[in-house]
DNA sequence: AGGGGTAGTTCGTCCTACGAATTGTCAGGC
DNA sequence: GCCTGACAATTCGTAGGACGAACTACCCCT
């Protein structure tokens, strides 16, 4: 069981990692990309969600800023705070990069039976549910929300 | 599909690292040990088994070893190469973070009923193998075979 | 008006990862 | 025996990633 776990874990993360690289981006920034596809947040909201402290995230988003795939938009509501939002090209690369890597993750289990990839799926859908996972990647089909 | 399987990588990579960090270690510090619990190898194999490139290797093997938990033989049938393996120090960090991590992964799916956990590891370790995932982390019982 | 808590940034440090260039060694052909 | 091509590993420079501690600016409550 851990072991399977943990090689799925290792052989998923070469596949977005890779799939990231061939756009131009690092992981942590596709990451971002895909999290912000939904809507967009605060800092301390996404470093809550990536995992990240706050520091980490300034760099983050500055590096991504800086390749102009996010935008920093004051909040309206408080002017201490920030929204992050994609840009019209952060938008457009970070479908893209949606799409492809959602079919070589799909790939991947292309040796399994139908049925048996429905209830991979599920379980795997429960666990990530039991243990309340932020929404890093989007169910595909479920849109954005804004 | 495609969600559970990125988000699940997510909490694994969460959990993994947290252990990690709890023994002083860094994920790829983490998984450079579990590599070498079964046995030495090389630098170049290494480099295969976790899909890192020669330069980058020889930084973390540098800092592993700098902390005294790896070591540096030379090969005796090859005195280009070296056989990278666990100090004794290493042997006995690496038994602990392997054990304290399984356990954690574990209970990432005590969710789910028995018959439910074994047909995951069913599955995933299915996808694992279809893809010739490097055996990055030991079934717990699949001992040192050197 | 004052003061505690919150949002983000800055700074210094270390780790991670890569490619290109380099050194030393092995092995096959001649 | 020697040369040459392939291979093992390191070095160097660069860039990204992550953290904690210290800091600024602002919110809101009283």
């Amino acid at each position: 069981m851990v072991a399977a776990l943990v090689r799925s874990t290792f052989l998923t993360n070469a596949v977005y990692a890779e799939s990231a690289r061939e756009y131009g981006l690092t992981s942590q920034q596709g990451q971002l990309l895909c999290v912000l596809m939904a809507q967009p947040y605060g800092m301390s909201e996404l470093g809550a969600m990536l995992g990240l402290a706050k520091s980490s995230l300034t760099g983050l988003v500055d590096r991504t800023e800086r390749n102009g795939l996010v935008q920093r938009r004051p909040d309206p509501h408080d002017s201490r705070a920030l929204r992050i939002a994609l840009t019209r090209k952060g938008s457009e690369l970070a479908a893209e990069f949606y799409a492809e890597t959602c079919a070589r993750i799909e790939n991947l289990t292309t040796g399994l039976a139908v049925a048996d990839r429905d209830a991979l799926a599920d379980l795997l859908g429960r666990v990530v549910q039991d243990n309340k996972v932020p929404v890093v990647f989007l169910e595909p089909g479920e849109g954005a929300h804004s």
